[in-house]
RNA sequence: CGGAGCGUAGCGCAGCCUGGUAGCGCAUCAGUCUGGGGGACUGGGGGUCGUGGGUUCGAAUCCCGCCGCUCCGACCA
């Protein structure tokens, strides 16, 4: 993308409304625009950074046999009077009138719907068990928007859901999502620690929130410094790796227990603050009784199957990265969810050979770079590049682009290196 | 849902109290100089002052209604 052309509408002073880091640093880098309160418009670079955390939330379901659907965001009222939510779901619902007067309802969630698909084409035990999930926009409508991205009306979700011939089941696919949580999470570049949650209005008698720790996150939270580390994420095996981070201590203050608090050594304990990105519950036949889905067993009787359902925030997680990741100048990206891999800078548009070699770092890099190719100083070149938080920047002058030479910024450490091109180019490939 | 505010140019704000030709900074456009951390100078464009009504010779300014947005609290992926 040359940055002459594009549509990033930075600014240099930041919007009343934004309190918190996240939502100036997005406003600012020019990533959304507020359309209503709560709801956002998200702009190119906003849009490639949720796009990229949705693909790698993708794949790490599909790697464990979770299979992609899509379901829609309008849902009919009487499919949660089926399940008793219809009028225990409250006004956070958002409810809607046809022409005909048929009541809607704008999705905050999709138990209900996924277990009608469910039931109505699942017949025998033999087709257990499922895990469909799907990426999706639901909107809850928030007595109090705030924070930008992080508590919106409309957001962008993972939701996932498992139905299951039995207990056994339900808690082994339990656990192989919570792994592929785990996963996930570390390979967007964020250690996201799972911690004992209680189950509010969805149900059921297990679940675990997974908290992004960083300063400005709403709950306070306590945890075993063996979770930095990441050393669970070695185990392969679903039941050891559960038994290695359900044993480790971590817990939101609500369910902080200072007895066993007091018992882990000093130099491990860790506090600070953390921002809830996850949810996985299991709550057995609650849905699957309610709406009457049954199917047949192998002695021929009907049973219920055993469900779960697991959330991942992804709107919600661009703006906690930011929360977790920036500095004074602005945003740091991790590499693997970056808008661009990095920011070509020059510094004197119009030199020829600084021109030439922009464009031939430009045409190696295609679509992983952001080329400034305006006619602006090297001042804002830089703050802006720093703001948008690029992993890399190339940063090419007459003098440098004489010699052949591409200075190259790291922007998580400030480190620079200055190389030959085909080096450049290899360190920002990677 | 309780409490408190705010709506004036793309963004940040002043003007309102005490009614009289709508302003400042940044951004933007043209030009000159400049050229490694949001530079300087000159000139220009951009506003139904959220909206509807009322008071008045005259309303951004005073009064009433409505809409939108924000903050604190309670609630929450």
């Amino acid at each position: 993308m040359r940055l002459s052309r594009s549509l990033i509408p930075t600014l240099k002073e930041t919007p009343a409304e934004a309190q918190i880091a996240s939502h100036r640093l997005m406003l600012r880098a020019g990533m959304i625009r507020q359309m209503a309160s709560g709801i956002y418009a998200w702009l190119p670079t906003g849009y490639k950074v949720l796009s990229k955390i949705a693909q790698i939330v993708r794949e790490e379901q599909d790697a464990i046999g979770a299979q992609e659907v899509l379901m829609p965001t309008i849902q009919s009222a009487d499919l949660w009077r089926e399940s008793g939510r219809y009028d225990a779901y409250g006004k956070e619902m958002l409810r809607i009138t046809d022409r005909h007067d048929r009541e809607l309802l704008y999705g905050p969630t999709n138990e209900e719907m996924i277990t009608a698909i469910v039931r109505d084409n699942i017949k025998s035990y033999r087709d257990l068990p499922q895990m469909p999930y799907h990426i999706q926009w639901k909107f809850r409508d928030e007595v109090r928007p705030r924070f930008g991205v992080l508590r919106g009306r409309e957001f962008l979700m993972k939701d996932g859901y498992s139905f299951d011939l039995n207990y056994e089941g339900a808690v082994h696919t339990y656990r192989t999502i919570m792994l592929a949580y785990m996963r996930t999470f570390q390979r967007i570049g964020v250690t996201a620690i799972p911690m004992r949650a209680d189950t509010g209005q969805i149900g059921g008698d297990l679940s675990h929130e997974f908290h992004i720790l960083a300063p400005t996150g709403e709950s306070g939270v306590f945890y075993d410094a063996a979770f930095e580390a990441g050393d669970a994420l070695g185990v392969t095996d679903v039941n050891a790796f559960y038994e290695q981070v359900t044993t480790i201590y971590a817990a939101t203050d609500e369910k902080h227990d200072t007895a066993v608090w007091d018992g882990i050594p000093t130099e491990r304990r860790r506090e600070g603050r953390g921002i809830e990105v996850g949810q996985i519950f299991y709550f057995g036949t609650k849905y699957s009784e309610a709406m009457n889905f049954a199917v047949t067993g192998p002695d021929g009787q009907k049973f219920y199957p055993e469900m779960g359902s697991y959330g991942i925030g992804v709107s919600r997680l661009v703006g906690a990265i930011i929360e977790a990741r920036h500095d004074e100048a602005g945003i740091i990206w991790p590499d693997a969810i970056a808008p661009f891999k990095a920011a070509i800078l020059n510094l004197r548009q119009g030199d020829a050979g600084t021109d030439a070699l922009c464009e031939k770092l430009y045409a190696a890099l295609g679509a992983d770079a952001l080329y400034d190719d305006r006619e602006e100083r090297a001042g804002q070149k830089f703050a802006e590049a720093d703001l948008m938080g690029h992993p890399w920047q190339m940063i090419v002058g007459p003098r440098g682009a004489a010699a052949g030479i591409v200075e190259l910024k790291r922007r998580a450490t400030g480190e620079r290196f200055e190389l030959p091109v085909e080096e450049a180019l290899a360190k920002v490939r990677g």
